[in-house]
DNA sequence: TATAGAAAAGAAAACGATTTCAAAGAGAAT
DNA sequence: ATTCTCTTTGAAATCGTTTTCTTTTCTATA
């Protein structure tokens, strides 16, 4: 039926050892050798079979992924970047969407091991403490991207947020202001905290009260906006930094429709960066997060751990800038 | 080091045989001897080798998606309907993308055989004929979601893009237009044929020319609308049909820069249907293609042909509809 | 009490590769 | 011609399950 190894072997008149050594390009079969073998598995059309590969060698070139929605412009920002990479170093990964929620990500990574993954991408939430003692015990790489992980355990990729909010935030105090809202959106907690450290920072560090009722959660997705706006005009908050892009332009528009004008009447910034900044009117001004590079450059990562590279920082802090575009002054 | 079935049978005095059992729910096993096996299971934290199994039972829970870009919305949507799908089945999916490259396609579906997958997902462009005999000879099922595939040869999900398409176009011509724009975009050439086909056969009932040149082809991404736009001006083209959200709101952008207002100038229709066409201003007439659930249905009839459950119509056609928004008139 | 038949359990052979260890072959040096 | 070394090859164990085929153990009936 399907040809295997010992096929070739036989056609070939050598053993499956060597065949399996012209297969992982093995230095030691003699050229002639060589060439009969790779004559015959093109002849046979001969594929390895790469779960019994994967049960003998015990790599199976696939990684797991875990993220909370792949459907979102940002993690899919990231996804593309880190696939990139994974397809130029031959891994596949396996994706998985948890929607941040923790059983899921348990189920997600034990599904992981159990498949034998030679590494993990994390871009969940917050790691169960039990969860992470079995993956360490199973000894599977892993790294983190962009959930800012207080915990230097484990390998990551981030850019500094905390000193992006800094900037953002002093520059508005520097022209006058002495408020602003944080709307959170649909990212870890960890994530939204070290935004929220940052600029509460730089409110204490201008010896500025940063008022809890700022702070804005709950909300998720562009339709919410007018909402979100509705309390904003409650509470006289006319900066307004929000996690998420889709709800920054969705602000601005209920701000439009109630015939307010951004930036004049209200500035908005988006921490996020994804290619909806530049696709509304006001264009949003924005934290640049290089995703698809924090994508990238952790699957890199990563693949230094699989094969056992030396790594020389496992922390990795990208750079960021602040591009400021129409929504702000 | 790791604990296997083996350790298990020991530790529960059983074989592995009656292990195996209790972890596959076969009746055949006392329920006493199931609770001891359990008991042991849990004791020693035993999880199943996923990589070890599928060699054995030639099932992997594995299932392949080829897809041109993950970090579109438009595919990326597809994806999470699929993978919702999967969860609920117990599947994983690996997902490759491959930007239409049919080398990259090709890798990626014989990188499928070989991980032993149980099926299929294809959103991508053409599938190159030997490669669907090594599918066909493989004898794994495949679905074919939004890809329009004319040959019946496979399962696939899909809406009716033609009629869409005269929908739209003969309301056009009820309104006295006689001519239109049709702004190709990232799509596979099939999907594109089939709209550009259903625009020409309504022209053509209508006893109106469709002329060549008003296809416009070549571009994919929001930045060059502007180019696009210019296109259309010089071409006295103020009816345009994008394939593509973003390449609308782009070009009502591009117009908007131009002194003139959509849709009174310029009237604009987008064929695909993601988020964006809520977010822009004025918002987005598009068809109303439901991506989440092509992929949720995909994924729910290749699941039945992968547990050999009956299929009574593997060419699925989902209802559309137009959804006339704020740049038409 | 014997016995057929069903239910429960075990032994061992797959599955298709990699990998270890030993053996054979080929030259080179003496 | 013999010995030694290095290269090339093969045999067989191994990876951790499932599955087939027996064998053993019950249960019910005669």
């Amino acid at each position: 039926m399907t040809v295997t190894i010992y096929d070739v072997a036989k056609e070939a008149k050598v053993s499956m050892a060597t065949v399996s050594r012209v297969l992982n390009g093995n230095p030691n079969v003699k050229p002639e050798t060589r060439k009969r073998v790779k004559d015959v598995i093109d002849r046979l059309n001969y594929r390895p079979n790469a779960i019994a590969r994967g049960l003998a060698s015990k790599r199976t070139t696939t990684v797991g992924v875990i993220i909370p929605d792949i459907s979102s412009l940002y993690y899919s920002a990231l996804v593309r970047g880190l696939d990139d990479v994974a397809e130029m170093y031959q891994y596949q990964t396996i994706i998985t969407n948890t929607d941040f929620n923790p059983s899921a990500e348990r189920d997600a990574l034990y599904n992981f091991m159990s498949k034998q993954v030679d590494g993990i991408i994390y871009l969940g939430g917050i790691l169960n403490e039990d969860t992470l003692n079995d993956i360490e015990k199973a000894s599977i790489p892993i790294v983190l991207c962009g959930t800012s992980e207080n915990d230097d355990k484990f390998a990551s990729v981030n850019i500094d947020v905390e000193a992006a909010m800094d900037t953002v935030i002093q520059n508005f105090i520097d022209k006058g202001h002495t408020k602003c809202a944080f709307v959170k959106g649909y990212y870890s907690q960890q994530l939204m905290q070290h935004f929220e450290n940052g600029i509460r920072r730089t409110f204490k560090r201008n010896n500025l009260e940063f008022k809890e009722d700022w702070i804005i959660d709950g909300f998720s997705k562009y339709d919410e906006a007018p909402e979100i706006y509705n309390i904003l005009k409650e509470k006289e908050l006319d900066i307004v930094i929000s996690m998420n892009d889709a709800i920054a332009i969705g602000i601005i528009h209920a701000a439009q429709e109630d015939g307010k004008v951004v930036p004049d009447d209200m500035e908005v910034l988006s921490c996020a960066n994804t290619r909806l900044v530049h696709m509304s009117r006001p264009t949003v001004s924005s934290v640049r997060t290089p995703l698809y590079d924090i994508g990238a450059v952790g699957m890199r990562l990563l693949t230094k751990y699989m094969k056992n590279e030396e790594v020389d920082e496992p922390n990795v802090i990208l750079p960021h800038a602040i591009d400021y575009r129409d929504s702000t002054k």
